[in-house]
RNA sequence: GGCCCGUUGGUCAAGCGGCUAAGACACCGCCCUUUCACGGCGGUAACGGGAGUUCGAUUCUCCCACGGGUCACCA
């Protein structure tokens, strides 16, 4: 067989080589260990948590290594573009403070290795395509829909091992004149890849992550070039992270299995191979049993959902970092305000196995995130969300950031700031009794004489004064609490409970009730001095009335 | 079914031949405290099973079980 005359034959209009690929596309000038990674996803327009996790990882790989960080866009399957896909995914990412080096942008390219969309990258594909046809390396295949599908019927009927290889790659040895048949009558074809592996034979692999691994040498001739000429991804891959000079691979786990022949395909084409990173997957529990999270099934794994949740993009990284390095929860509490770029991420400290997403954690995590935020950063924070999501309270917030940001700084900045927010979506529930609109009071059964609680409140009401510091106010708190026979020393009270009425803690209740409409809140002399005396005179005077 | 990966408390996980088997989240209790939150202290709870190697296995080997993944002209 002349395999120049069926590379001619197959593709008569490249006329571009290997070796100006090279040329265009030239070992990268980085320093010693520099890594190069990618993220690489098909525009769908849809990230969810499995795909951050991945495009961590590549991020902290690249820039603590002093590395490129890119992007390149899979669209070699048309049906699963959507319009506007790659600017969700770039905006997306971005939220995360994930910012590219080079790659797709939103209308073009950025960057000396590109085009970055697969989709304009046809002629690359096919000049080593050619290269593989000329060398005896691929070949075309011209069988149709059904008689694959017989091929595998049969396979199943034989409990054979599925798939295009051995006496089932019908066309991997056809004569020259039979293809020129086919072509003459414009019949479509697929490249294949001619596969001289035997499943027989076994090889360790070291994967960044996994380790040394056992794989099989993959013996089916797969498709490298679709019938439209368009690649699939295996040789989109292998072409694509050689010429762009992308060091480290990085993929979940589940591309393990085609790693035989991505390995195959980098060989036959000349290629070094890079290193690989297979990382494990983010799983989710159903119906009692650990699953991948899906794109199509579970919405809640949306990249967006957790902005939408209310939860700030740093929490979100922060907890993904902790899944990632092992480590990183230790260092954290140890480096509580350092940027999470201080960390030493590595691959070193990556699980093997799947995690399961923890709600719970996540919570956690967030606490913390915010209650190290300045109060200026929690106001912009909830304003930003709420201006989406709940436009009437981020009026309220807008109206009067003074106020909000007085509440945010209760109990914060100071070593053991108060934890009360999670999501952005909480904070309404929890500062809404400063709002006259939002405010009511908590049905709430108090088993006390009414008039005593009246003669307390109305004690208090007599002495309150705004301009009293907390000690002060306290003081006149508990001479209230005196003065209606309730103790004002807890410690007395708590050797005796039975010769008081109640103690200064349920006077401090009562006040709190009518004051803020519940029993429990952040420091009540604070929020009294946040509300205004006006209000808490007013609010007093009403729990008074309605008693 | 073939091939591959994995298996330490409810969850995330340290561990890399000898430890009373870390820590975090969650849960429970106590303390602090005018409520809540924070914080402090303590508690419940784990090496899937069986052989083997070894003076000694959570750590090494093999088998089994279970879980996961993958077998497209999708990525």
């Amino acid at each position: 067989m002349d395999y120049n005359y069926l590379a001619q034959l197959l593709f008569p209009d490249i006329t571009t080589t290997p070796e100006d690929m090279e040329q265009r596309f030239p070992p990268r000038q980085l320093p010693e260990g520099a890594k190069v990674t990618r993220f690489a996803p098909s525009p769908t327009g849809f990230l969810h948590l499995g795909n951050l996790y991945g495009a961590f990882t590549d991020e902290r790989l690249a820039h603590t290594s002093g590395g490129v960080f890119f992007l390149r866009i899979e669209d070699t399957d048309a049906k699963r573009a959507v319009p506007g896909g790659v600017e969700l995914i770039i905006k997306t990412l971005a939220s995360f403070g994930l910012e590219f080096d080079e790659g797709a942008v939103i209308d073009g390219d950025k960057g000396a290795y590109g085009p970055y969309r697969q989709s304009e990258r046809a002629e690359i594909y096919h000049t080593y395509a050619k290269k593989l046809v000329s060398e005896g390396k691929a070949y075309p295949c011209f069988c149709t829909e059904e008689e694959l599908e017989a091929i595998r019927a049969k396979q199943e009927a034989e409990k054979l091992n599925l798939g295009y290889y051995g006496e089932f790659a019908i066309w991997r040895d056809a004569p020259i004149e039979k293809i020129e048949e086919k072509l003459k009558a414009g019949e479509q074809f697929v490249l294949r890849f001619r596969s001289e592996g035997s499943i027989e034979n076994h090889f360790k692999f070291n994967d960044q992550i996994k380790g040394d691994i056992n794989v099989t040498e993959n013996d089916i001739d797969h498709v490298i070039l679709k019938s439209d000429g368009i690649p699939t991804y295996h040789f989109a891959h292998a072409v694509d992270d050689h010429l762009m000079r992308t060091t480290h691979v990085v993929r979940d786990e589940s591309w393990l299995s085609t790693l035989p022949f991505h390995i195959q395909l980098f060989k036959a084409l000349g290629f070094k191979l890079p290193k690989y990173c297979h990382t494990a997957q983010v799983m989710k529990l159903d119906n009692g049993n650990k699953r991948k999270i899906s794109k199509r099934k579970d919405p809640e794994f949306a990249a967006t959902f957790y902005r939408e949740q209310g939860y700030p993009a740093a929490v979100t990284r922060e907890y993904l970092i902790t899944l990632l390095n092992s480590n990183f929860e230790e260092w954290r509490l140890a480096n509580q305000t350092a940027p999470i770029e201080d960390f030493k991420f590595t691959t070193k400290k990556m699980s093997v196995s799947g995690s399961l997403f923890d709600m719970d954690k996540l919570g956690d995590i967030s606490k913390n995130v915010i209650s190290r935020m300045s109060a200026d950063e929690v106001y912009d924070g909830v304003l930003e969300w709420a201006q989406q999501y709940d436009t009437d309270f981020a009026a309220k917030l807008a109206d009067n950031p003074d106020m909000a940001k007085a509440v945010f700084a209760i109990g914060r900045g100071g070593k053991k700031p108060r934890k009360d927010i999670a999501r952005w979506g909480e904070v309404k529930a929890y500062m809404s009794f400063f709002y006259d609109d939002y405010f009511t009071v908590d049905s709430v059964e108090l088993n006390f004489d009414k008039a005593d609680i009246k003669a307390a409140l109305s004690g208090f009401l007599a002495t309150y004064s705004p301009t009293d510091d907390s000690a002060v106010w306290f003081d006149k708190v508990k001479a209230v609490a005196d003065g209606v026979g309730f103790a004002s020393d807890m410690k007395a009270y708590k050797a005796n409970p039975s010769a008081f009425k109640g103690s200064v803690a349920d006077i401090s209740g009562f006040i709190r009730l009518a004051v803020t409409g519940r029993q429990n809140s952040p420091d009540l002399y604070t929020v009294m001095q946040i509300l205004g005396e006006e209000r808490v005179r007013a609010r007093i005077n009403n729990m008074i009335n309605s008693l």
